[in-house]
DNA sequence: GTATATTTTTAGGTCAGACTAAAAGATATA
DNA sequence: TATATCTTTTAGTCTGACCTAAAAATATAC
């Protein structure tokens, strides 16, 4: 049905168009070639060209000069593949092992194998589980994601306990920092101190006192305690 | 390293040189252009084609006119492309809990994955099995192959009990059919009679008395049992 | 041992998916 | 509004992997 370039192009176009999104409803926002062409590392030219063959699959719509956004189709197949690949990375690491940091190429991979069956029983295998390794939410069969409070820690208020529930940052370096420093999902954190100056802060990671960058900081996303009376 | 499709060459290279193979030692047999063709469902042009360019990798020796055979490195892309199909097959049926029918063409699309760590671990994960479904030897990471008394149905003598071990052939239809009689890998079976008109014969299967044509049962391999004194 | 048939290769073409360089459209600035 | 800048598209190439038709090499048959 579709290729695997196709397939990546697919993704990146969906990836760029819910950063952009201004929350609107079941609608993909307008993106703008040159930003596709930055996510996936080629040239405009070649995006030209594979935006044209992607309209032609009415998988996006497409004007020229006005950028291109996901049609029904194109989101549904987006969201197939976000639901594979987050599956397979629990599977990586819960069933195989791996590191947190380890499994993104693979499940990179592993996505394009198209078939329902084999999705299904994965899901099934696992346990249906609804957060991918890294806190991403899973859609489900249908497509839908299982909703969650999280902020940044940068706007958890101090001395607020919570619990890591994800990140926004996916790179290797980063994930192997956070293991460095004893951030890990499910793990509880609250802020100690803030330092307005550069951002950085105080934080108590499981007993755990440590000064974490303001850059560290935007990138972990924590969901706080509710208050027990 | 290595593109899809010219895995899927040498792996049918490979496949056409075994059968071919007058059973020598680890050298690869000599194969047609035409068979392998046959073999990929395409055309001679195409294969001259991909020979030459897995000549220039390496991957095969190529006299015009003359056929391929595949050099060490070949070999071992293909004993590994192997050991992946197979190994994917056991997590499809064991773990997922497919039937040994519908695994083929998931296990030729997941078995493109190339990360040796992947590999090793998903052999770990399944217990280092010796053998996939179908009762087929799994080679290990060295690339050796577990070998086994094995015999084709024709073979073995009547009132002798044995223990199916594997099948020749993998489509989907005989497969299913051997379902239908009751045939399975570790079942007991004994031949009770064999008609020589049509080469069928009455077989036992578990205390279920079935008759089989000759073409079924020469695709099933068995196991004698050692006699119990 | 020549003629015929079969196999294999070459020649030339297509399509997907990339590229660079140049042209055209859109946007920002004086 | 005119010009400069930035973005996007077009034009023209390249490579991998296929194709068909024709030519060349090998095998077979009389």
């Amino acid at each position: 049905m579709s290729t695997r370039a196709e397939e990546n192009y697919i993704k990146a176009i969906f990836k760029l168009s819910e950063i952009a999104k201004p929350k609107h409803d079941g609608e993909s926002a307008t993106v703008p070639t040159n930003a596709i062409a930055q996510e996936m590392h080629t040239s405009a030219a070649s995006v030209t060209d594979m935006i044209q063959r992607l309209s032609d699959k009415k998988l996006v719509d497409y004007e020229k000069y006005r950028g291109v956004s996901l049609t029904d189709k194109g989101r549904v197949l987006a969201v197939h593949l976000l639901r594979r690949h987050r599956l397979w990375e629990v599977f990586l690491v819960e069933k195989l092992g791996f590191a947190w940091n380890e499994v993104h190429d693979l499940a990179e991979e592993l996505e394009h194998v198209e078939s329902t069956d084999l999705t299904d029983r994965l899901d099934a295998f696992l346990g249906s589980p609804k957060f991918d390794p890294h806190g991403d939410p899973i859609p489900n069969a249908e497509g839908k994601f299982t909703l969650r409070h999280q902020v940044p820690l940068t706007d958890l208020l101090p001395e607020t306990p919570a619990i890591v529930v994800g990140v926004r940052e996916h790179s290797s370096p980063f994930l192997t920092h956070l293991d460095e420093i004893g951030v890990a999902i499910h793990k509880e954190i609250s802020v100690r101190e803030r330092f307005s100056y550069d951002d950085s802060m105080r934080v108590d990671i499981e007993g755990e006192l440590r000064t974490i960058s303001g850059k560290v900081a935007r990138n972990i996303l924590v969901k706080p305690k509710p208050l027990v009376k």
